[in-house]
DNA sequence: GTCTATACTTGGATAGAC
DNA sequence: GTCTATCCAAGTATAGAC
């Protein structure tokens, strides 16, 4: 379970989370792995531990409870996605990039079950009003995201006349979200990727109706 | 806990599910409830017993298995939608009709917290293979009945080269799972209701650009 | 068809040794 | 910081009286 080489956390000037390490990132994993393969229903403390050949007593040495646990793996999978995407979606200056983005964002996803993960505790949220505001919390950074490059990218469109930026965000949010969810419940039909080739289409119109601008330009 | 009015369930010369009666109504009536305020991972034969004022032993005499009562609300609340929405949803023509019908059904969902339930099964149907598969054949005749309505709705509008009926069926049920979903986690801020006057506002360019057909016309 | 009682398993959480 | 041992609440499911 140590790990030498890791030493105690080191002190940050930085505000804000910092990424965990030794001990407690590895039981943050195994919650993840726990999550995403028997769900928040079965991401006990037990099956945690078991998961990830530790102690189940750590869980609550570290953590305090299981649930504080289960917000971690939210945290820590928030900053692995913004630290991964972060750059490239800042630079994404028309639909077509922003589509393709998607794509990879999609495939990276379905690898690692972030939003399956998410999924579990959203569902664990919507019944316990605590939780939703935690889960809730650490959505709203993506979708504040999602409404600053509508914002740009439809900057003198026609298309921003059609709706709010924050209202078209978060119906990409849950567009993403439902089809992921939705998608996982029968292997075969693997729909979410065709409604990724539909956005690649319309992107292509998007970008034919609006002014391009230079690169990087906000 | 007995209904002396109700005779055991007649016999029924249709095919397929017929609406529970009695005992069984009303475990499967306090299931409904508890997923709803409990979630899946609350939903357990105790608490749905609690919540119904009958022994627990009832369910397992009833259904066999907490898992079975589960999936019998999700075919209760199906069937309740169904009756309550097949018939306006038939005699919609436009994609505004549509876009107010959408209002409606998504009201009483609030009301009745049927996408709520929903979720919660899906989220249980993700980590459980094989409630996936019963889930996910609960959804279906929705996506269906989308499509075919798609299908007519876009006839002989430029609209239909832009993706196949079935896809954009998938998309809209996702859309409006995932709105539903992520709108529960925080109360205040209400945004699927922002994306039912978005529809509405879009639904009139869609029948401004599609040729109209005699009423009821398939 | 319904209830009581019970067997057995798993869960969260803590005390205290190391 | 980690492990063993344990308490106690809650879970599924069944047997058998009524």
């Amino acid at each position: 379970m140590r790990n030498p080489s890791d030493a105690p956390t080191p002190p940050s000037d930085e505000l804000g989370p910092v990424e965990p390490t030794g001990t407690k990132l590895q039981i943050i994993e195994a919650a993840l792995s726990t999550l995403r393969s028997e769900g928040y229903a079965g991401a006990s403390a037990r099956a945690i531990a078991r998961s990830g050949g530790f102690n189940q007593a750590l869980i609550f040495y570290h953590f305090g409870s299981v649930r504080n646990l289960l917000l971690a793996v939210l945290d820590l999978i928030s900053q692995r996605r913004m630290q991964a995407y972060a750059a490239a979606f800042e630079g994404a200056d028309t639909a077509a990039e922003l589509a393709a983005l998607a794509q990879r964002i999609h495939a990276d996803d379905l690898r690692q079950g972030y939003i399956t993960v998410l999924g579990e505790m959203v569902a664990g949220g919507i019944t316990d009003g605590e939780l939703g505001a935690e889960v809730a919390a650490r959505i709203e950074p993506w979708i504040t995201m999602v409404e600053h490059k509508i914002t740009r990218l439809l900057r003198g469109s026609p298309l921003a006349a059609l709706a709010a930026p924050r209202d078209l965000a978060f119906g990409l949010v849950a567009l993403y979200f439902g089809a992921d969810m939705l998608g996982h419940l029968q292997r075969d039909q693997a729909r979410p990727e065709s409604l990724l080739q539909l956005a690649t289409r319309l992107s292509v119109l998007i970008d034919a109706i609006t002014p391009a601008r230079p690169r990087g330009q906000t």
